[in-house]
DNA sequence: GCGCGTCAGTAACGGGCGTTAGTAGCGGCG
DNA sequence: CGCCGCTACTAACGCCCGTTACTGACGCGC
């Protein structure tokens, strides 16, 4: 077994000093004096022992937890297909690591609720809410009780401090490209039901886009997806079937796959006869047949702002409500000039129920 | 702010009994008697304070810290373009929350090195490392003191408890596959170095599935991948270059992705030229077009295996040294039957570097 | 010689919990 | 009556650290 590791009294002990001045010395507190000679001789001793205080001890003895929480409040299967999660863990965790901390990882779905356990037990400092749905009411009240949090992505009902990717401006980017590109028709399949902010935002700048093109809404031409690829792929169908368009704003790369099957299915060729913009730019995106023009968004460094948002607070300093990340739209090959195109041809050959 | 918490001290006021007793009627301990009328006057006045015991306290006077923790072993490249790791993590996770533990997450490049402070601190009881290196010497030394780990994915030369998907039958029922439906000339691209077991093992699998069909294996048809799609790509151009094959096993659906392009760019198509079968059935396998056909990995299962084993080891109970899970074929549309093909044609018109 | 202000370091407390050893009460048995 | 064994509970210690309040020692001005 390991043996027990060594305690700041073993090395008080060798350094032949009180625990008290170790305390000072490891933890460099300039506020009282230490000579230079017993500073050696303790740190010398700490590194000959391998002491490495303990965080329990440390954590009670101090108030803090040093650990920062990462709640995925989302299904599975959606934490599952999301693709940018890996370099948003390492964003936060890189700002946690500047700062000394840590990151506790809590996969929180929708139904039960129980943030208290974690935050009363003061197992986390602080908590970033990944995903929070529109109508939480216990995180309301751990927000009202001054506990730290930071949403990514954000709940219009909660005034806390959130970070997020500027959703409207990256959709409209993207429809007002196709726009550009000679399309007067565009769909758009939404990344998730439009309870989810993110999705409602996508929306809405793929209106703006279209209003200041002078392109009249169609509410038609909106087919909701949620999450998963092939959600994606029922809409595509969906939208293929009663509908009219050249071009598809799809907003999530991984629905825009399962799209692509479905106008693939149909028949249909990507970019001459429909083109496609999808939104994220997952590492994927660019093996997209064809590579697909996306809205990439920095997942890093969504990670790493809501970590030092976050630790700011902890901290006990102000910081903004909100905070918005630039996209910047990354043009492939899955968008082309708008040619006229008829009527969508159904073909029953090939169905979604083929691809599970 | 959040007011402070109540401590176990104001639940026995409030019930009226000692702090002794508030901890042995929450911690459920039988072998300590209690009345059933105290024991509910405990529970009352817990709850109607929301006690929550504070871990930090819990942890000190316990010695254990009720938290695991992941090492992410791999350059932050790879980390994000693991598709299959939110997948692990909720099974580590769900394991977790069985036994009442909580996940810590720590992203542990390979060059510095440094379990040692997770270790010593006492943050963690007990590390999973994933994706390790062959010659981890730090790593070898903390198994040697005894401290709970469970590898994933296997390290050679450390005999500690590992868990893994069985990447020999894997890869061999790939290959297999393929040779079943009539191609005799197969290539194959490595996931990693072949420093990284995974790699290696699925190596293994696909000389062992020739061997059984009579084939000669032949160097010259494997290259060597490196967990990212474009590391796909480029491999399959270069086997392209100088090869005849009809049918590749890449032993990643990432790097296939990439593979799959470089085909289209040779002008090739799949799979009435070349049939391709992957590995590891990442959630987007079965949108790529055509739909891959591959390996499929229990990623869930691998989490959930690997706590559990980790938290059997910090229980103390004796745990299995190796643990191979199996894996699934998932047959869809990336695999054809043989048709000769004479040599591969060259085009200059698509070359790698247009597809960043 | 005395008071005073540094400097260098320490004794002691508190944080909240788990746990061991021990006590008080009480019925039963010889 | 004395002793035992049992139930139901508690006093007190230890986990290891950070931190506050305090103590000596020493130089300095008068």
């Amino acid at each position: 077994m390991a043996r027990s590791r060594p305690t700041s009294t073993d090395v008080a002990r060798l350094a032949g000093v009180s625990r008290t001045t170790v305390s000072f010395v490891l933890n460099e507190r300039d506020d009282m004096a230490i000579s230079a000679a017993t500073r050696n001789r303790v740190l010398d001793a700490a590194n000959a022992l391998g002491y490495q205080p303990n965080a329990s001890a440390r954590q009670l003895a101090g108030g803090a937890s040093l650990t920062i929480g990462l709640v995925l409040r989302q299904e599975p299967a959606q934490v599952a297909s999301d693709a940018l999660l890996p370099q948003t863990v390492q964003g936060l965790g890189d700002a946690a690591r500047g700062a000394d901390y840590q990151v506790l990882v809590e996969s929180l779905p929708p139904a039960p609720g129980g943030y208290r356990r974690l935050l009363h037990s003061r197992r986390v400092d602080g908590l970033i809410i990944s995903g929070p749905l529109a109508d939480d009411v216990e995180l309301r009240r751990v927000f009202e009780d001054g506990f730290p949090i930071v949403l990514q992505g954000h709940v219009t009902t909660l005034n806390a401090p959130s970070v997020d990717v500027d959703n409207v401006a990256g959709a409209k980017a993207a429809v007002s490209h196709l726009i550009e590109c000679g399309h007067k028709s565009i769909a758009m399949i939404t990344n998730a039901p439009l309870t989810y902010t993110s999705a409602s935002e996508r929306l809405d700048g793929y209106r703006l886009a279209l209003q200041e093109a002078g392109i009249e809404f169609d509410l038609g031409l909106v087919a909701e997806g949620a999450f998963v690829a092939q959600s994606g792929f029922t809409a595509m169908t969906t939208l293929l079937g009663g509908n009219s368009f050249t071009a598809v704003f799809v907003a999530s790369d991984v629905l825009a796959l399962g799209a692509m099957g479905a106008v693939r299915a149909a028949g249909l060729r990507i970019p001459s006869d429909i083109s496609i913009v999808g939104f994220d730019d997952i590492p994927l995106a660019a093996y997209f047949d064809p590579p697909l023009t996306t809205v990439s968004v920095p997942a890093y460094a969504l990670g790493k702002t809501a970590g030092n948002l976050l630790l700011a607070q902890i901290r006990g300093e102000p910081v903004p409500g909100r905070t918005l990340l630039d996209t910047e739209l990354k043009v492939r090959e899955s968008v082309g000039p708008e040619a006229a195109r008829q009527q969508s041809p159904r073909r029953t050959d090939k169905t979604a129920s083929e691809r599970s």
